[in-house]
DNA sequence: TCGAACCATCACATAGATGTGAGGGTCAAA
DNA sequence: TTTGACCCTCACATCTATGTGATGGTTCGA
């Protein structure tokens, strides 16, 4: 597919599409005319490196960790020096930092909307 | 305490810590000299703020959410008005995609390095 | 064959969080 | 009283993710 298809069903303009391209997060292929050409597993790469972002990664980091979640590991095994690894420890502790601050934040705010409920709905 | 001590303890360069003030998220008193002056509460306060921000939220948001997350809920109720309310909600859901989408990633950041220390351990 | 709707690259602009430094007060201890 | 370590307020710089537009090539149907 295009990129023009592509930014629709991910809902993702195509600046940034060309951008994660240029960050090296996704690496489509040419047509011969140039048209960048993109296959099906490119919707939930894009959908997943978003996800990612808005969740405070930046593309660097997005960039190491990427080549980790595709399913079969098994291909990415030599790559994997003790720095790589370390890095990604690394990340995954500061992952683990965001989602315990997330679920503490969101918690208390879901606490606050029930109360504030309480307070309305007997009125 | 003084902004040196503040930052110190929560690991924040002052710079940031007038910012913050700058974006209406803390509001220390002064000093007679024209010194700000941090209470005890600040430091958690800080350190609330920065989390939220690694997490992404901006600080826009962040100024909202943070009357919520005050202990005594019963104060601020007359200030939450429909459309605060609704804000809330959405940031919830936001927040909820967050956790979810780093979750799925930590666990599959964790499942790639067990199946590459398993390849290493034994060799 | 022409126009609409794609695509390409390039470049400049913006917004938010942060770094850095200039120019200048305050204060306590030597 | 002077020095060093604080503090203040600007103001400009930087980085990252984005927006926007200029300029031009490709394709396809009217």
């Amino acid at each position: 597919m295009r990129i023009g298809e592509l930014s629709e069903r991910t809902g993702t303009p195509r600046r940034l599409l060309r951008y994660y391209e240029e960050q090296a997060l996704i690496t489509p292929t040419r047509c011969a005319n140039g048209y960048r050409d993109y296959d099906e597993r490119f919707v939930d790469r894009v959908v997943q490196i978003r996800g990612l972002l808005d969740a405070g990664l930046p593309t660097r980091i997005i960039r190491q960790i990427l080549p980790c979640l595709d399913k079969p590991h098994v291909i990415h095994f030599p790559d994997a020096t003790p720095e790589m690894l370390a890095t990604l420890e690394g990340e995954l502790d500061r992952m683990n930092h965001r989602i315990a601050c997330l679920t503490r934040n969101r918690d208390a705010i879901e606490d606050y909307l029930e109360v504030v409920r309480q307070a309305k709905a007997p009125a």
